[in-house]
DNA sequence: TGTTTTGCGATACGATCGGATTGTAAAGAG
DNA sequence: CTCTTTACAATCCGATCGTATCGCAAAACA
């Protein structure tokens, strides 16, 4: 065999461009030809590390869910896991933060017509779920299930925030200051 | 001038055929060959109605608007205007809404390269936006900054729950319990 | 030192795109 | 009836797409 070559790292290279193009400028510009471009790489090479465009977009997904995963855990890591920290580090307030939101966006439709995308999309929503539902009865001592189910109002509104603030209709700090007041009345009416 | 012909009428036409093929396969799918064959036409006739694609887009994300507008208002005129309907009028809980949902979503990230598109998604959500803040000082009796606040609260987490049910991570009738959930804080609280 | 296998650049292919051009039938205007 | 304008069909164009194929250099193995 040639060249020892570490194949996932040319994969999570390619893919990273692949987002970064996604982010910047959608799904749609996303071609071989732009990714093989943009990775100041051949088209040829691009092929050789994928066998079609879906697995490249499908690898895109899972590396960029790896990534959040990543970023929420080491948002929160200096301090004690806090259920607030969660919540904002879900909000697109920096730059890798906004690249994240905007690419899982763009992958939203697609997640409609590819099953695998689909089911990338709802493990993590449901890890999610249950995260902060646990957080929810430790830090306000609710019972299973109304914990869920705060922890489920929680999820909806930091998503909806999340969208309003990456389409420019607020801000971030508008953003938290709604997330606040929802976990004051947690705070206030436990 | 020869056969006297609805222009407003024929644009409608291709732009609900538009947004029906959106809605089915994507914004990607969408190309003047496409809808000109799914409306039964030739790809002449939409030129000579739209003088380019983008202008096609720009006419469907108008009409839509028109259309949301005219669905939750209906929906809330057999009865007396009424916050909750408001809120589940907003959800994608049949075909109609299902479509309009799917549509809008898939025009997002238009939103983010076209200014003409991003406007009138931002006209939508502040009109929104108010009309939900008078209902809640109306229903709840507040002030006029808390009943924005609570008003936004609501309108983000709703938007948060029809993306969730339209990606199928949850059902409709739970996204309707959460808003419950959220509307008997503001009937207990104040 | 061949031989084989892999990495990857180059290029060709057919399909499809948005847009421009051209042709023509119909219908009011003169 | 002639002329002009409009509605639309048909076709062409250059660009770009995803994919297939070909060719060759480098490197491990024999």
């Amino acid at each position: 065999m040639p060249k020892v070559v570490d194949h996932e790292e040319r994969r999570r290279r390619i893919a990273a461009t692949l987002r970064r193009i996604a982010a910047e400028e959608g799904l749609e510009a996303v071609s071989l030809g732009q990714v093989a471009a943009a990775a100041g790489i051949s088209k040829g090479q691009v092929q050789h590390y994928f066998p079609n465009k879906d697995e490249m977009l499908r690898y895109a997904v899972r590396t960029l869910r790896d990534q959040v995963e990543r970023r929420v855990a080491a948002g929160t890591s200096d301090a004690p896991p806090d259920l607030r920290a969660v919540l904002v580090a879900l909000l697109p307030l920096d730059d890798q933060s906004r690249t994240e939101a905007l690419v899982a966006n763009a992958f939203v439709w697609r997640a409609f017509k590819d099953d695998e995308i689909a089911a990338w999309f709802r493990a993590g929503y449901e890890q999610l779920r249950e995260a902060l539902a646990a957080f929810v009865a430790a830090e306000h001592g609710l019972t299973g299930l109304d914990a869920a189910r705060e922890a489920d109002l929680l999820l909806a509104l930091t998503a909806g925030l999340a969208d309003a603030v990456l389409l420019g209709h607020r801000t971030g700090e508008e953003a938290i200051e709604l997330i606040d007041r929802q976990l004051r009345r947690l705070t206030d009416g436990g």
